[in-house]
DNA sequence: GTCTCTGCAAAGTATTTGCACGTGC
DNA sequence: GCACGTGCAAATACTTTGCAGAGAC
C-alpha cells in the first residue's frame, strides 16, 4: 500500500464517499499529477492499470469530487473541462497557443480574495483566478 | 441611428471588421445587456428583429469578437459559454444554484493583477477572477 | 470587383442518462 | 443485505465545418 493510496483513502473516508478501486485510482492520478488533465486524459491514463474503467465512471467521479471540493474544475476555453487537485488558493495561467497550464503562487492572493469577499453581498464558497497569455516557448515562437 | 449603433460601428471599424447588420445587432445586444448571455440566448434574442440570422453566424461572430478583445467569454461550469462586453477589470460572481452572474467592482483588482503579472514569467494578455457562491435569493432558500 | 461574412444543414465532440449488474460497508 | 457505484451503449447538447451565395468596402 503506497502512501498516496492511503491519502486517497483518507480523503474519501473523510467525505463519506465509498472507497472503490476506481475512485482511489482517479484520486491518486490527480494527486500525483502536476498537470491539469481532462476527463478523457484521466480515462486513458488509467487504461493500463484498470482496463475496464468506463468513461461514465470517470465523468461521474470527477464531478462528484468537484462537488465535494476535492477537485477544482477548470475551463480553459478549448471546450474541455480540466481538473486539478484542490490546493491552497493559487492562480492558473493558461497559454493561449499550446493550452498548457501552470500554477502561480502569490502572497497577494489570499488578502485580495478576502477583500473581494467583503465587497460582495453574496456568500462566497469558492474562487478562481485565471490568466491567459503566452508561455515561454510560445512567446519565443511568436517573436522570433 | 441610435447611439449604441454608432458605438458598435466605431468598434468594428476600429478593429478592421466588416460592419454587417448581424455584427452590429450582436454587438448592440451585448452592449445594452447587463446580463451574461449564451450564444443561444443571443440568437433567440435577435430572432424578432433579425429572423434570418443563423446560429453559425452568432457563434462565429462571438468567437471573432472574443479574439479581438471586444468580448470576454465566461465559462460558469454549466457547460455553456457566456459572453460579456469587455469592461475594465472586475470580478464575476456566479451563483451555484440559479447560475445567475453578477459583477463586482473592486479597487483591489488592478493592483492585485499587477502583482501577479510581475510574479509570472509568462506574457499575460488577459485575466479573469471568478467567484462561486450563493446569491441573496438562493442563500435565503437554503437557510430558511 | 474583391474579399470577407452569412446561412444552411450536417458533422463532430464532450458530457450525460438509463438501467442492469457488482461491490463496499 | 442494502445502498451506492460501475459499465455499457445510446442520447443529448453545444459548437464547428464546408460550401454556395450575398453584401461591405
Amino acid at each position: 500500500m503506497s502512501t498516496s493510496n492511503d491519502d486517497a483513502l483518507a480523503i474519501l473516508r473523510d467525505k463519506g464517499l465509498k472507497a472503490t478501486t476506481q475512485r482511489i485510482a482517479i484520486l491518486e492520478a490527480l494527486m500525483s499529477e502536476r498537470a491539469h488533465p481532462t476527463a478523457e486524459e484521466i480515462h486513458d491514463a488509467l487504461a493500463t492499470e484498470h482496463p475496464t474503467i468506463s468513461r461514465s465512471t470517470v465523468y461521474e467521479t470527477l464531478s462528484r469530487f468537484s462537488e465535494e471540493g476535492i477537485l477544482d474544475p477548470l475551463q480553459t476555453g478549448d471546450g474541455v473541462t480540466r481538473f486539478e487537485f484542490h490546493n491552497h488558493p493559487h492562480v492558473n495561467v493558461v497559454c493561449i497557443e499550446c493550452q498548457q497550464i501552470a500554477d502561480v503562487d502569490s502572497d497577494h492572493i489570499t488578502p485580495f480574495l478576502e477583500h473581494v469577499r467583503d465587497e460582495t453581498p453574496w456568500q462566497v464558497l469558492d474562487q478562481q483566478v485565471k490568466l491567459r497569455g503566452l508561455c515561454h516557448a510560445c512567446k519565443a515562437t511568436k517573436q522570433p
